[in-house]
DNA sequence: CGATATTGATCAGTATACTGACTATCAGTA
DNA sequence: TACTGATAGTCAGTATACTGATCAATATCG
């Protein structure tokens, strides 16, 4: 029988864990309780304010059902806002407070490490490779999971 | 700000979320409802017959309150038995059941098409690099989570 | 031997992820 | 405009993962 280490899902699932372990640790260090999935959620509402759930889901992978999850947590902590959308009376739209660009600034160097340590093991062009090969087969897999990575509408 | 294409975790969480996703996609196809954790339980445990659930956590790297459910489930689809060991008397030892060791052997199809499919983005060398580059990172980080892998005690 | 530490398993609580269903709303068309 | 289909968000239910606690049993050491 095939070894677990010759399972890309094995390693992929094994990967993910450390990674979460590794960002949770980091941050923790830092004085922040912030999971990656809300951090990456807090950092794109900044980068595109305004946007609905739906679109925020889209830019980072995240299933629609997550997310609701998500930024009720974000809203819980006062890090952003939801607040019904004028044009279309299904959707809400997002924004970032002040506290939470104040706690996006802060973390940051707690994020970097936490990447950093991800890859420890490697040397800056194996990192490199690895991205680069993650990248690519993500692409190829895309639309193989119910929450694809899907750009801005135009 | 760094996009998230350039962080690890990230690509991490991404590729974990496809595999997950293909591997449940084959396996339904092929008629069997077990998911990649449950899947490599079962494998693990026929491999290592009578084992106690802490060393099956660590032969694959789950959490010690993570097996306890998936275990329920397998002993719930009838694919495997727990009983009390004779040796110790905290400890249960886990055995694979006939209908188990079909399941597995009609179910390894479906699995392996489905680790071909999560790299179908790849040429064979990439993928072999890929594979590579994630087992020295995740050797690197073992330890950083709460589940790390573990030999079998001697 | 007895006090202490460790270990195997489980539990309660929280946070992703997903399936499938549902409501409200919007868009396009006959 | 009425009908149809699609879309935004949510909810209930299930399955990983983890934190931290607890209980029972074993191991260790003075």
């Amino acid at each position: 029988m095939k070894d677990n280490n010759d399972m890309p899902g094995h390693l992929a699932r094994r990967f993910q864990q450390i990674a979460v372990a590794v960002f949770l640790a980091e941050v923790g260090e830092a004085g922040f309780d912030l999971t990656p999935v809300q951090y990456a959620a807090l950092a794109t509402i900044k980068a595109n304010p305004g946007l609905d759930q739906v679109t925020l889901a889209g830019l980072i992978a995240y299933d629609r059902t997550t997310i609701t999850g998500v930024v009720d947590r974000l809203v819980q902590k006062g890090l952003a806002e939801r607040r019904a959308s004028p044009r279309d009376r299904r959707a809400r739209e997002l924004e970032i407070t002040d506290e939470g660009r104040r706690t996006l600034r802060k973390i940051t160097p707690a994020v970097e490490s936490a990447q950093a340590i991800m890859l420890r093991g490697l040397s800056a062009r194996e990192g490199e490779e690895l991205m680069r090969l993650l990248r690519k087969a993500i692409a190829a897999g895309n639309d193989l999971s119910r929450a694809p990575l899907r750009d801005i509408k135009a």
